[in-house]
RNA sequence: GGGUCGGUAGCUCAGCCUGGUAGAGCAACGGACUUUUAAUCCGUGGGUCGCGGGUUCGAAUCCCGCCCGACCCA
């Protein structure tokens, strides 16, 4: 018979004692931290006799031991213990996956402190504490009248136990029903093996969810990332990273609110379903609602509405959410994407600048525990900001001034061509000016990097520039060659707002499908009086590719944009 | 859109070059084992080789088309 078939039998013999709730008394990591006490890693000689001694990927594992306590080990590169010997150890005492062990360890001569004495500060002794977890069964060990297994819930991992003799009934219905997967709700003892693994020893259990299908492998794990993100249950249930980034993105949201609140904004919510989808560049996705009668779409930014409402008096606001583009999939590009923008009336660009840098160091502080990003290679500060301007970095990477890229459009052109720009002929002005800006400049950006003062030609809702009108008084924020915020003194008058989404309007005509759409509401907002004002925003997803290192947004979505497969 | 790579047991992978009864480890099943922890030892079962076509006496393997995914380019 086959596995799952296997597995069902058990599920109909539980299926009507199933349970409508259970008790928990502890989560694992309280559980744990409850006996195992967290240290700072140090150095120690230990001694003691060595047994089983194993080889892991080249390093060789063994078990010190005294009469009274064993202790984890692994050898420093090189070291050839032999079982069964006394020896000396020196090494660091770290905690490894909730276990104290002794990592780089060498046989020496050195004044050994006596293991049992060592481990019984770190490692309380549980004195059968009763407690009741709910926990999914990850690993199992039978051996006859004794089984072992590993359960595991979203705070960690802890062994369980049954026998024969200390478990009563459980044993039995524990031995017939349970299989690797199934969530229990387990209410035992806590006591040390002989091996100082803190433990449950189960007297009773209730099978709360029956698993039909058998997990994946338990070393290799998922790892085809497909069935990671179409499963995301499984990745999540295997993969610790995949944990990581659920907490990490979390903590970035809460504290990206925190940081707004703190500083007098207030967070709204503004239509995702709006008549003319505008305030980016970008094509957005139609609906249609059957009682109006009439075609939506859902928004590519709540920009225009945030700043209705400053027109309306919220001096300082924000929206956080979903915004949803309409173009394709790609490692940085999912169709929905979480944004935060906010906007500061009385400010412009500079002091939003300012304030961009604390909320970074904040947010980074916050979600990472410190105030710099590690990737695999290099470590980037958040407390060091570089500022740049636009043409300043053109002119660095192609020796082209800005006259050159602001004047004459067929140079331009030509220019882009040779650069291995496609279609070129349908690209307007200032797409080519932003092709030739991604194309030379921005991977080169890897500390963080405001880039100023943007050409008017490709920022619609931005201010005139104070000291140069080809310009705007506009930024983004580049970390690790990728654009994490946007942001710029708000254009407040409507008369040239509604030039501008004149130009727009040329541009499309032209057959730019991502130009900006004119909305007459929203000039007519500013026909009331929008106060100088500054705007931001920052894309939360981006933001944690940087912070996480990761270089697919796909790993920071839980459920990615994918293409669905039939049946 | 273009290029490269991948899809074989529940999972991780080998087999493909050079066509000839589809393999391993884990998981599962049966047995031994009351402190194991990548448990161990003995034994057993398990496949739409992504889908469709073609070549061939014979296709996981060679050819063509398609689907899904990853990476790179634009």
């Amino acid at each position: 018979m086959q596995e799952k078939e296997l597995r069902l039998e058990k599920f109909k013999k539980l299926r009507d004692s199933l349970p409508y709730r259970f008790e928990k008394t502890h989560s694992i990591r309280e559980l744990r931290s409850k006996f195992e006490k967290d240290f700072e890693p140090f150095e120690i000689c230990l001694n003691g006799k060595l047994k089983r001694v194993s080889n892991q990927d080249g390093i060789k594992v063994g078990r010190l031991e005294d009469g009274e306590r064993e202790l984890l080990v692994y050898f420093s590169q090189g070291e050839d213990p032999k079982e069964g010997e006394s020896i000396s150890l020196f090494g660091k005492l770290e905690r490894k996956e909730g276990k104290v062990c002794l990592i780089d360890a060498k046989i020496a001569s050195c004044e050994p402190r006596a293991l049992n004495e060592v481990l019984s500060e770190l490692e309380l002794e549980p004195g059968r504490f009763f407690a009741r977890v709910s926990a999914r069964l990850m690993n199992l060990r039978k051996m006859g009248k004794a089984i072992f297994g590993d359960v595991q819930d979203w705070s960690g991992r802890v062994q369980v136990y049954l026998s024969k003799d200390g478990s009563g009934e459980a044993f039995e219905s524990f031995s017939e029903l349970v299989d690797i997967g199934d969530v229990l709700g387990i209410e035992g003892e806590l006591f040390r093996t002989k091996a100082g693994e803190l433990t449950i020893e189960v007297k009773r259990f209730e099978v709360l969810a029956k698993s039909l299908n058998p997990m994946p492998e338990k070393w290799h794990g998922l790892k085809d990332t497909e069935v990671r993100y179409r499963k995301r249950y499984l990745d999540l249930i295997v993969n610790e990273e995949a944990r990581r980034a659920v907490l990490i993105k979390n903590r970035l949201i809460k504290s990206i609110r925190e940081f707004l609140d703190q500083n007098g904004f207030i967070e709204v919510e503004t239509p995702i379903l709006q008549p003319i989808a505008s305030g980016a560049n970008a094509r957005p996705f139609k609906t249609f609602h059957n009682a109006l009668e009439e075609e939506l779409y859902l928004r590519i930014a709540p920009e225009l509405y945030l700043k209705k409402l400053v027109v309306g008096g919220l001096e300082r606001v924000y929206e956080l959410g979903r915004n949803f583009r309409n173009e394709g999939v790609d490692s940085t590009h999912n169709p929905e994407f979480s944004m935060v923008e906010f906007y500061a009336a009385l400010w412009d660009y500079k002091d939003m600048m300012e304030f961009i840098k604390n909320l970074m160091l904040f947010v980074c502080q916050k979600t990472l525990g410190k105030s710099f990003i590690e990737t695999k290679d290099r470590l980037i500060s958040l407390e060091k900001f570089e500022v740049k301007t636009y043409f300043g970095l053109l002119e660095e990477k192609t020796n082209k001034g800005m006259d050159f890229f602001l004047n004459d459009t067929s140079e331009l052109r030509e220019f882009c061509k040779n650069s291995g720009v496609e279609n070129v002929w349908n690209l307007s002005h200032g797409k080519l000016i932003d092709k030739v800006f991604s194309i030379f400049v921005e991977e080169s950006l890897t500390t963080p990097t405001f880039v100023i003062d943007f050409p008017k030609l490709i920022s619609p809702l931005a201010r005139t520039h104070r000291e140069d009108k080809r310009l705007v008084e506009r930024f983004e924020l580049y970390i690790l060659g990728k654009e994490v915020a946007n942001a710029y003194s708000e254009l407040t008058d409507p008369i040239e707002q509604r030039e501008r989404f004149e130009s727009q309007r040329t541009q499309k005509s032209a057959g730019d499908e991502e130009a900006m759409l004119a909305d007459e509401s929203f000039i007519e907002a500013l026909e009331y009086g929008l106060v100088p004002t500054a705007g931001a925003g920052i894309g939360i997803d981006r933001l944690m590719m940087v912070l996480t290192d990761e270089e697919s947004i796909r790993e920071v979505i839980l459920f990615p944009a994918l293409k669905s497969k039939g049946a």
